[in-house]
DNA sequence: TAAAACCTAAGTGCCAGCACCTATTTTATT
DNA sequence: AATAAAATAGGTGCTGGCACTTAGGTTTTA
């Protein structure tokens, strides 16, 4: 499944680095060039230039951080493959390097073969994420579950008509308009919308609307 | 690293796949016993007299759903990895099979070699998630920012006063509060909020949370 | 069968948010 | 130097949301 040779182009601030993962690099037959680039501008000069399959990318980079290395590159050069490779260990920081259009997303404190490893991978046009980072993907996924159970403990037991309410609520309708709706009085949109508050433990519309949304009891996303 | 033997669990309804699975597994010598179950009855039961090192749930069980399962195997017993096996490929299964518990999830299509790496790998209590799974996650995390993009595609700019402000509202304070706390008229507070609301072409606060929360301008999650 | 929860609804009064207007000072941007 | 954008702030008036109260009919549950 080996399509051809890989041009690997490593960005990174630290001249230092670069040379080490080149020097790691160079006895593999697969990889055939590997350029190099300490900051963006010189990243695309180097990618204008040649034609690059894999790019490394540190994203501790001072000046342009690595998520907009990332999103320049991406924007000149769609082919061309990014490999995030990081100190950061927080969700944000990998979510953001893929929203940014890496294909893979590797710690630094992973061993050198991961990195080879990884480079084929999404050299192959597939995703690569270490054994860390999936697993700060799982827990991070474990932990949000946890968040809602813990926020959510005192089980609030909505009623179907008050959520039906919360609902239109969400969706921005006035009372008046939620009345109309529901062939029901304002005054009786008014109790419930009372009863949702003080069920919920919150006082203001922000509040209830950020409990809808910790609870997925709305969701903000796909309607409208 | 491989420490000692696995006592694996395969749990599906199906006992023509256990067979298979069994058949191509058995001649593996890190793993020791092969237990089956065909429902949670059974597997509670097996989980109960033996000691079982990984489970492998295919969710695609018709009375209690995988994550049915692997809620109530994880609870009876925490120290047994789940791994997911499964046909359904989208996000929601993943998440929902993840925050039951899982520690692993590949789909059905991939190779039989896989499903043995990711036994090794949950059983060393670590994360697997297959090269598919991968891919499912990172297209969500692209897809996420693209929904951003495309909605907010006409840039809104607001100005660095009207982010700070969009903050506190969001953090519930009414516009009296906000102007003690920035030592500005309560008049003042006032336009600010006007003019975030035309620039987000929004009319109610329910719709400003919502377009915050789209553009992550304000995060509901970790504040507070 | 009684109690609890739910859905319904009217009256009354308060005020925060908002509309619409105007205007000065400061800070970019060209 | 000039134009634009942002931040500041006062006035005035309307109203939707909310508090507080009361109450009757229905459904669920203990």
């Amino acid at each position: 499944m080996q399509e051809s040779k890989i041009n690997l182009l490593i960005i990174d601030d630290h001249q230092l680095i670069i040379d080490g993962i080149k020097g790691l690099l160079q006895d593999e037959n697969d990889i055939d060039l590997i350029m190099e680039a300490n900051n963006l501008t010189q990243a695309i000069e180097v990618i204008n230039k040649n034609f690059i399959n894999v790019a490394l990318v540190d994203i501790s980079m001072p000046e342009n951080s690595g998520i907009e290395v990332t999103r320049k590159l991406k924007e000149i050069s769609p082919e061309t493959k990014i490999l995030a490779l990081t100190m950061h260990e927080d969700i944000q920081n990998i979510t953001d390097m893929i929203e940014a259009g890496a294909s893979g997303y590797i710690f630094k404190r992973t061993s050198m073969d991961e990195v080879l490893e990884a480079i084929r991978t999404i050299a192959r046009n597939e995703k690569y994420l270490s054994r860390n980072v999936q697993a700060v993907l799982v827990e991070n996924m474990r932990h949000k579950s946890e968040v809602i159970q813990n926020s959510a403990k005192e089980k609030v037991n909505l009623s179907e008509r008050e959520r039906e309410i919360l609902g239109l609520i969400a969706k921005e309708f006035s009372n008046e308009e939620i009345a109309n709706r529901l062939f029901i009085s304002e005054r009786t949109v008014e109790a419930h919308r009372r009863n949702i508050f003080t069920k919920t433990k919150t006082k203001t519309i922000v509040g209830l609307m950020k409990f809808a949304m910790k609870n997925n009891l709305i969701d903000f996303n796909n309607e409208f």
